[in-house]
RNA sequence: GGCGCCAUGGUGUAAUUGGUUAACACGCCGCCCUCUCAAGGCGGAGAGUUCGGGUUCGAUCCCCGAUGGCGCUACCA
């Protein structure tokens, strides 16, 4: 198929300095939906330039979070580790158009500058001494082994502008921008150039990235301008603070994606609770009364996106939003949609039920609009599905500390053991009328009950339960009422 | 400090891009339902759009200033 100009390339370039972080992975869902919506091409690419900070495990880390939230990317990744010669060759251009220069300060020599422009209340920008060396001295010196960096050479005056597709114009003045390193003293390139020489070299249409990127974009359109390469589209996304509006960090909790998978996240509910931060679909979103919706699945996610939607103000993670979001998503799945879902979970728990497939599936029905979160289903909801399950003492202090219900709970197991029929009906006309015989209130048999046979206190109608359980777990269960808690 | 960006209830966002009782969702509170807890139904509190000036018959919306927040200010990305 051939390309035509209106099929986007877009990126996302995240640096293996650390796992997936949340707002990576919003930037990286903007440029999925972005690319899925036009039908154009994600390119995953890794900014591994900074060998110090990088490990390939963190590499692994952030593939796993893009698997996690189903962001699949067409080409990639690509590792900037190993197209050094690129960002070599773009240098080389840079510095025979004039547009770059050999600078022979030393790291201590910038360092004690910078540290006395400061004292002395001087911006700490480099002087540009090293500008002012002959062309072939500088070359001479740097034959001669001696150890250098490259810089660009920044126009002295003027400003330099571009439009970004959020923000609109963005002027910075030249006098602002300093002349950045380029290649370091050891021929690794530094982030500017090697972004600019990927993208250029990638294709790229689109630079969607967060706005943090924002005062660094004049040093890029810098150097697009000095290979006479046209811009792409620049599209900052506003970044995600935490409750305190401060940038989000380990300090507001898990930043890491993969964090909200081991919360129990469903990875859907995680990628429309991110989507709605930053952008909005506007009236495309509302639904026939004029009221915003929220949940929308993937199709409808990359039918809705649009550049346009982005708003221009930063967003604070919410995380009572989320929990809303994944229990929207665990009540609408069905329960076979659910079970892998589930089944990690009960790995993770180290067990297996030992129920039929069709009872573990019932059981998910019955249970799952009660879920917060994926782990109910191996923690809270265990009872459902295997017979160990342990009881939650405050369950027990609250509807199960009575000896005497505990008595009349085994006496009723008794009642169930010698009643042939077992529906939700016939289950509950003998608990009332056991209660009444007894003369105690069936509420309080009910709760009891409901303690008994899954350990909580929080469940669905204990019939139903009773039903899905089946008729001998229950009479075991209830016949045990004596021995909860003292284990 | 310098430069840049942003600013609507607690949070995310709307508001035919100057004319609305400033809307919706999450959260919160109350009531109903009820065997628990959710859900659901119903109702409520919560912003006069950061503040101050303009422009205008009229500003959430346009302009200026202030304040606040965030970002950048590396031979990190």
């Amino acid at each position: 198929m051939s390309e035509s100009v209106s099929t986007p390339r877009v990126r996302f370039a995240p640096s293996p300095t650390g796992y997936l972080h949340v707002g990576g992975a919003r930037t990286a869902l903007f440029n999925w939906l972005y690319a899925r919506h036009f039908g154009g091409t994600l390119i995953l690419r890794i900014e591994d330039t900074d060998f110090e900070r990088s490990s390939e495990e963190m590499v692994e880390g952030i593939l796993e979070g893009m698997r996690w939230l189903g962001l699949n990317w067409d080409e990639g990744p690509f590792y900037q580790s190993k197209r050094l010669e690129l960002y070599r060759q773009t240098a080389e251009k840079l510095l025979a158009s004039g547009h770059a220069y050999y600078c022979f300060c030393t790291r201590e020599e910038l360092e004690q500058r910078r540290a006395a422009a400061v004292a002395a209340g001087r911006p700490p920008m480099y002087d540009r001494r090293c500008r002012r060396i002959e062309k072939d001295i500088a070359a001479q010196r740097k034959a001669a082994g001696e150890a250098c960096a490259l810089r660009f050479a920044v126009p002295e005056g003027g400003a330099t502008s571009f439009e970004d597709a959020v923000f609109g114009k963005v002027e910075f003045s030249n006098a602002e921008i300093e002349d950045f390193v380029l290649l370091r003293s050891d021929g690794i390139p530094t982030y500017h150039l090697s972004v600019v020489a990927d993208d250029i070299d990638m294709r790229l249409t689109h630079i969607i990235r967060g706005a943090d990127h924002i005062s660094n974009t004049p040093k890029q359109v810098l150097q697009y301008r000095a290979l006479g390469v046209q811009l792409p589209v620049f599209a900052h996304v506003p970044l995600i603070l935490g409750p305190d509006k401060t940038r989000l960090s380990k300090r507001h909790g898990a930043t890491s994606v993969i964090a909200y998978k081991e919360f129990g996240i469903v990875p859907e509910a995680f990628r429309n609770f991110l989507s709605l931060l930053g952008w909005t679909p506007g009236a495309a979103g509302k639904d026939a009364d004029g009221k915003d919706r929220e949940i929308f699945g993937s199709d409808e996610l990359i039918r809705l996106f649009s550049l346009d939607g982005i708003s221009k103000s930063n967003a604070v993670f919410d995380n009572d939003k989320l929990a809303w979001f994944n229990t929207e998503y665990i009540r609408a799945y069905d329960a076979q949609k659910l079970l892998p879902l589930i089944e990690e979970e009960w790995a993770k728990a180290g067990f297996t039920p030992d129920r039929s497939q069709d009872e573990v599936l019932a059981a998910i029905n019955l249970v799952k609009p009660r879920a917060r979160n994926l782990k109910d289903f191996a923690i809270a909801f265990r009872a459902y599905f295997i017979d160990s399950f342990e009881y939650d003492p405050a369950a027990v202090a609250k509807f199960l500390k009575d000896d005497f219900v505990r008595a009349l709970l085994v006496e009723l197991a008794a009642r169930y053991e010698s009643t042939a029929e077992f529906t939700e009906a016939s289950t509950e006309q003998v608990l009332r009328e056991f209660a009444e015989e007894k003369g105690v209130k069936a509420g309080a048999l009910i709760n009891g009950s409901r303690v008994a046979l899954t350990g909580q206190a929080v469940a669905p109608s204990l019939f139903a339960v009773m039903v899905n359980l089946g008729k001998n777990r229950v009479v075991k269960r209830l016949a045990a009422a004596n021995n909860v808690g003292t284990v």
